[in-house]
DNA sequence: CCAAAAGTGTTAGGAGTACACCCATGG
DNA sequence: CCATGGGTGTACTCCTAACACTTTTGG
């Protein structure tokens, strides 16, 4: 089943234009806010980024980093804005996740939000414990405290995609330094999955994938040097 | 242009994260609406319900049927109290498929939207065409006309979404009559696919699934009659 | 009896899975 | 020299894909 390609198909444009007269809209309006999970590789282990609420509703509870949308900008450069604002960088993996809109999700009134998912490299997530969100904690997935909101949900619903989409894509890669062993590969699938994988048949598939590339460098780490790679750029 | 009023001052907190003083954002909220792709195959085509639009902006331009998310609804139910305002029914399979919100996309304001589609099985899509809504057309998604707003691209990602999702799951199911015969949903493969299939391949394949089972009945419409199944029910 | 669609098996290649040992190095 | 993790091959199964003829009926 291992289809390599993946990207959405965006391919059509939209039609333009033809903005005439507007019928002012007094409508309903809701709040519209981005929540993004956070997620990296640490020990081996799945973690989330999560943040201890300072005010209420759910004061004192953790919550997936997220804000409002502001006016006239776009839902992905909102969740930039907010991952920058959090972790420190834009430089990541974004995907849009869900949208989550139930009334009661936010006892403060009508707040739709809409659930993105990013992915930390493991060499670049103890960085970001030390930003200026000094409430900001990284907490493995198995191993949460109580989350605001419906939080919980939501961090439910990417770690599922996340599973999923690592079965046909190369998402898995993002969550890795530049160079890496094929080992750590594995153990990065395996912290994901939740389950071994055997080391012969997964190096066996990756290579065959024909997506990765032996670098000059051996990573003296451990005991007999291991053989680095890179991912091979497109093109 | 866009005069969002602004009645509820909830004066909301931007951050949920710095411990500070919290300046009070501008005007955190938007108008949110449902659009929904319902899809259907006639004439072993993938068809799409359009709508004619009687005012501006796009008038006169098709669109998806949508529309705006009341006060305290949840995504889900307004995306079904569309589906039955535009369809006359609401039992239909019925999915979220991404979230809109490029500023721009609607002339008249910040307008996000929640995207949905539904599936109509064959036997029931020729009923939606006399329902009240005399502008709503059934268009082959290869032949459309231009669509208002984004949402030729909202269009693509369904069609993507649905072809996808044939490979892995039963969602075809939701396209066919309770009864019908393999070629017929050999028939519904190759019109979503885009591509022809080999008979005894995808026979094989359908039948070693075990989601299928053969009725009494026969259809008697071709010259061999053919042997009708039906979907196994869970339990 | 002919046109039209229904139905049916075999083979070859590729992918996944299960499984056990030797190798290079640091301490 | 030994503990530790790096690295390798084979056999079996299963799924996929290619491929052509016979059967049943209506007209």
């Amino acid at each position: 089943m291992a289809t390599l390609n993946d990207t959405a198909d965006l391919s059509f444009t939209a039609s333009q234009g033809k903005g005439q007269a507007d019928a002012p809209l007094t409508k309903p309006q809701a709040m519209v806010t981005v929540d993004i999970v956070v997620l990296t590789v640490q020990d081996w282990e799945l973690k989330v980024l999560l943040i201890k609420r300072a005010h209420a509703p759910f004061q004192g509870y953790y919550a997936l980093p997220g804000g409002f949308v502001r006016a006239e900008e776009a839902l992905e450069d909102a969740a930039f804005r907010e991952l920058r604002e959090e972790t420190g960088t834009e430089d990541l993996y974004l995907e849009q996740l869900y949208t989550f809109g139930d009334p009661g999700r936010d006892p403060r009134g009508q707040v739709v939000t809409v659930a993105y998912y990013a992915l930390v490299p493991a060499d670049r997530s103890p960085l970001l414990a030390t930003t200026d969100v000094a409430s900001a904690h990284w907490f493995p997935i198995s191993g949460l405290p109580a989350l605001a909101f419906d939080h919980a949900r939501i961090l439910a619903c990417a770690v599922t995609r996340l599973r999923n989409k690592l079965e046909y894509t190369t998402v898995g890669f993002e969550l890795l330094p530049r160079k890496f062993t094929l080992t750590a590969l594995q153990r990065l699938h395996e912290a994901i999955l939740g389950k071994a994988l055997d080391k012969r048949n997964f190096r066996r598939k990756i290579l065959s994938l024909g997506l990765v590339m032996p670098t000059k460098e051996m990573e003296a780490t451990g005991r007999k040097p291991a053989q680095l790679y890179s991912f091979r750029q497109p093109g």
